[in-house]
DNA sequence: CTGAAAGCGCTAACAT
DNA sequence: ATGTTAGCGCTTTCAG
């Protein structure tokens, strides 16, 4: 009934569980014949070896924790499937979670993973907040974040080049053009949300052109509806900017959309926006003109190969920082000007 | 250097590891003091319990294993992020892997799944072949299938009621004055788009509309690019239908853009749709009148519940099936009309 | 080339 | 109320 043990091959094939265990780690020094009979034995009884058990004995168990604000989050998940495509080949296992944008519970996540003796942890962190990764146990455990990372932490971690992107971004819309940028983004207290701030306020000044305190909005989270009532919050505004960079695609689908729904056609063809993220519908959003497509496999790769690494001991270069440069994206650019590939 | 064990707390607190133990599993059979004792040595040391050894004594890992041919499918991941939330509270983490639409790979997964022991597993399998979930290590794990199930097979399946979706779809078409309703699907292999090809051919017939072949489009992958190529085979011929029943998101998606690219703003206007799936950016799908918003949450609270069901070893109704009834979204009706929510 | 036995960290019967 | 011990399934010296 219960699954059978390689105590159970060993009788059935008349050898001791050491000779068993050998064949299954195919240690060489069995002879041919007991060997095919301890396979067959495997065969008929339809064993199968028990991880758990070699997980105790080997003190891992080739498994990796993750844990995101949430798992609906393509982004996110790109990078976890790159990550496994790097992963699985060396036999680890992913154990995905969700924080659900809480500390709290990424806490609680946390210890979990530190129960279960996963050999390592990648997370994208809820907040601002960090004290908890500093655990004795956490301190033997690999860990890398991702897209955020925590003000003073040292850890391992891999980012995209938001001030790059950003730039890229600034320098497109003003060859179009354009002097009176707007910025759409969210609460500076996320990573990202902040490096996508100064990187426009640096670029603008880079560019000399002017930011107007007005025209620059950052409150809550980058989520669809407060893409939808900034934009609103925007548009109400007399003598407002026709460009807006846009922090994220969230903040960007509720811009676009709203837009659509308050300005008529010839006040639309007056509105050009350039964004963070390229999704799947990027080229339904008609009112962008650029984007900056985060490179999720690339980040994949990179934490996977860097958790490799520690994983193998080495500690040399800790703790990393990594940023990875986006693929900058010419959506539409206006009246065929060719973008500027400058930098 | 290495993790603290019970040993190690027993040692330091002077007792047992048995009593450790019973401190550790609330057992209230300890005098206060000695379980103070306990605690605090625990507390100095940073001990914590240790699951693979719980794993090895209970014969249970409290992990369910998830396969899925993609992860960076929202929907799947939506599903998968309910589960979650269902079965986190019960002490169940989740080991999530992608079978990358093979069901080689899938059989491989499962095996490792097999290996490390998992108390149970949610499948949305890659293909039509499905010998590989009779083994008998697999007769012991309660499995799941979601979404798309395989012909003949006897498990527990959840998915949603494509038929009724469809039918709504085809009758609220009707109901806006079409009569001569396309279809763009996918290969009729996979569970979805069998089930929606004769979703619509039967409320076809239901409500009285011809079929015609030459407006049945359903080879290959359900995928954005082959939306854009069927949809463009489509508008090619003379004479075709003025309104299509789109089989899911990434058809639609580019079913859209294509017609975007190719016609005039006048003839678009000629052009409507209705689709399987409801996603972020369903106000950008300009073509949409309806659409049918999969129960996501629902599947995902209906499967943690059935899988708990089985782990506390009842199997009274297996092989179960359950469909789920999607909602409908009227996302613009044609003119005003109320859409008829009869059914 | 193969077997016996210890031990990974924990639980639970059995003793005391 | 607490301690002793066997054993979960496996790997790995150490003997033979």
């Amino acid at each position: 009934m219960a699954s059978p043990t390689i105590k159970d091959v060993a009788k059935s094939a008349n050898v001791s569980i050491a000779t068993v265990s050998r064949v299954l780690n195919h240690s060489n020094t069995v002879k041919i014949p007991t060997q095919k009979r301890v396979l067959e034995a495997m065969d008929i009884l339809g064993y199968n070896r028990n991880e758990v058990a070699r997980s105790l004995k080997f003190r891992h168990t080739k498994t990796i924790g993750i844990i995101a604000p949430e798992l609906s989050n393509i982004f996110f998940m790109e990078v976890v499937e790159a990550m496994e495509r790097c992963l699985a080949p060396h036999g680890y296992s992913l154990i995905i979670t969700s924080s659900n944008d809480s500390v709290e519970e990424e806490k609680r996540k946390l210890q979990i993973f530190i129960e279960r003796n996963v050999d390592g942890i990648v997370v994208m962190p809820a907040g601002a907040e960090g004290q908890h990764f500093l655990t004795k146990a956490l301190s033997k455990i690999p860990l890398v974040m991702v897209d955020r990372c925590i003000e003073g932490l040292k850890v391992d971690f891999i980012e995209t080049d938001s001030r790059y992107g950003v730039h890229q971004m600034i320098i497109a819309l003003k060859h179009e053009g354009h002097k009176r940028i707007g910025y759409i983004g969210g609460d500076l207290s996320i990573h990202t949300a902040h490096e996508r701030l100064f990187g426009y306020l640096a670029a603008m000044k880079e560019q000399g052109l002017p930011v107007e305190n007005r025209f620059v909005y950052h409150q809550d989270a980058m989520t669809q509806a407060s893409g939808r009532y900034l934009i609103k919050q925007v548009l109400q505004e007399i003598d407002c900017p026709d460009a807006f960079f846009i922090a994220n695609d969230s903040l960007h689908l509720g811009a676009t959309i709203q837009a659509i729904e308050m300005l008529s056609a010839s006040q639309l063809d007056q509105l050009v926006f350039a964004s963070f993220d390229y999704l799947s519908y990027a080229p339904l959003l008609k009112l962008c003109h650029y984007a900056v497509a985060q490179p999720s496999d690339m980040i994949g790769e990179e934490v996977a190969n860097l958790l490799l690494e520690r994983l193998s001991g080495n500690w040399n270069d800790y703790p990393k920082h990594i940023m990875l440069r986006p693929e900058i994206k010419v959506v539409r650019a206006n009246g065929g000007v060719p973008y500027p590939m400058s930098n």
